[in-house]
DNA sequence: TGTTGACTTCGAGCATACTCCAACTTGTAC
DNA sequence: GTACAAGTTGGAGTATGCTCGAAGTCAACA
């Protein structure tokens, strides 16, 4: 796969790719005349980087992961308790969210309120 | 109410309270000798901003809920069709981060597994 | 009246995560 | 073999949302 395949298949851009291959997110992307060259499991490796970042883990801790599983299977447990971790994040936002959407709606029924007593006040029902 | 007791009750600095003044989120606070005094008017206003805030609208769209706001009751309309659609976000965001909670479940599954099988060849269990 | 400490303004600086540029190389198409 | 698209590198620049520093002001208390 071309990094612009990639790219596209990752709803990212080339430039983030190489980004991410700089800042040492993936390491040793194989070449082919100088140019990088994907394979599925590096795919999925990106994958997996890329369902963290939308669970709003920053780039600094993802690094992090990748670079205890560039160090091999002893550091496991340290990812797994990594991952345990965010997922007790991402529980709790999702806790934080519903209660943000609930206040909203009531903000919603405020202005419907408003609306309606401005609807009334025009057809002139009080006097 | 002070710069810092604001602060203080929203969770933000005082130097973030004096930016959004800045950028226009809250307009013409009050001023006791020449510092800030913040009213339980401006405080709601503050707490809703915050809400948005959380639910990961960009200060720039904050802003032009804010500029609306100021522009008075007529653009109530808008103001609400803001809302609704924020709603909506907020909701597809929920749905998206579930979805993304399961994923990690499943990774943490896969890591749960071969703890399993190491400890099983550890132990001698095939020999 | 002097000191303390929280406040003021303005502008510069910072962290994150890209995003773009310049100059050069490579593979394919004709 | 030459044109052209797509790729390469390193480094600089950008957007967002703060965050800090400098230099000065103000109120209250000893």
């Amino acid at each position: 796969m071309t990094i612009s395949e990639a790219a596209q298949h990752l709803g990212v851009s080339a430039h983030t790719l190489r980004y991410y291959e700089k800042i040492g997110l993936i390491r040793h992307v194989e070449r082919a005349g100088g140019r990088r060259v994907y394979t599925s499991q590096d795919m999925a490796w990106l994958e997996f980087i890329m369902r963290l970042k939308v669970t709003a883990m920053p780039l600094a801790r993802i690094k992090k992961i990748a670079d205890l599983r560039y160090q091999g299977d002893a550091t496991m447990d340290e990812r797994k308790a990594m991952l345990l971790s965010h997922r007790e994040n991402l529980k709790a936002e999702i806790v934080k969210l519903q209660g943000h959407l609930h206040a909203l709606d009531r903000k919603i029924d405020d202005y419907t309120a408003l609306q309606q007593q401005r609807e009334q006040r025009e057809t002139g029902e009080n006097t």
